[in-house]
DNA sequence: CTAAACGTTGCCGCCGGTGTCAAGGCAAGG
DNA sequence: CCTTGCCTTGACACCGGCGGCAACGTTTAG
């Protein structure tokens, strides 16, 4: 498979997976031609890396899943690495959810207080 | 006020101040010497930008902020523009919110499963 | 006179994943 | 032969808020 195949299959453009394979997380042979030459197994990875990216992760965070699904398992998650990378991914998103939440809280004091004060000096100004 | 005392007094660095200067969020007037002179203000206005930088605006959010200090108000926040940027922003951070729950729930899901998964091979490996 | 400690402008680097263009090789059909 | 459409590598651009350096002017103190 080439790599404008790969890429459409997989949705992606064939500069994301040049990058991919730069840093490797994919592979592929060479042709003669000196174009590369993707398995079929390849568009899985694929997946993998760009379900992860969605979610948040890096590349380098993304490694261990790749690693795992070459290592033969049905899924990425299943191996010691991704699974510390999940552990760890969880406390940040559960770091920034507890963050957010103090600026969530704080961004609705401040503007239930903007709001009180232009009402206030509405009425200031139009029962003078 | 020169740029300096500015900068120890807000906290932060003179790169610093010079980029919010570049960017029509402070001013100065320029002595004989072309060095910049702070008015007194204007310490309030970088401690305004630098909270909301901290809270996770950018720095086209603040504008309206620095705005309507220098309206004359007594915080930045009371006039219609920045109470529309602190609606806007409030909706970013709960939609963020929502996401950041959606990735947490499949995260800790995803991290069960393959805890699961492997405390089942686990078994095998034990027990076989 | 000089050194230190300020100030000035301007420009590159960073981070990370891609878009995008340049300049070229290769395959296949008219 | 020419075009079209693949492919190759390499390199710049982006975004935003700075850090940091160069190269140079000013003020003050010794």
């Amino acid at each position: 498979m080439l790599i404008g195949e790969l890429a459409q299959r997989a949705g992606t453009s064939t500069r994301t997976l040049r990058y991919y394979e730069q840093h490797g997380l994919i592979r592929s042979r060479r042709s003669t031609n000196g174009y590369r030459a993707f398995d079929e197994a390849e568009l899985r990875v694929v997946h993998e890396i760009r379900a992860l990216l969605a979610v948040g992760f890096d590349l380098d965070d993304i490694r261990p899943f790749v690693a795992c699904l070459r290592a033969g398992h049905a899924t990425g998650d299943v191996c010691p690495d991704s699974v510390a990378v999940l552990r760890r991914k969880l406390d940040e998103v559960d770091t920034c959810l507890a963050r957010l939440n103090t600026v969530r809280e704080k961004l609705d004091h401040q503007l239930n207080e903007a709001i009180a004060h232009r009402e206030k000096s509405c009425l200031r100004r139009t029962v003078p």
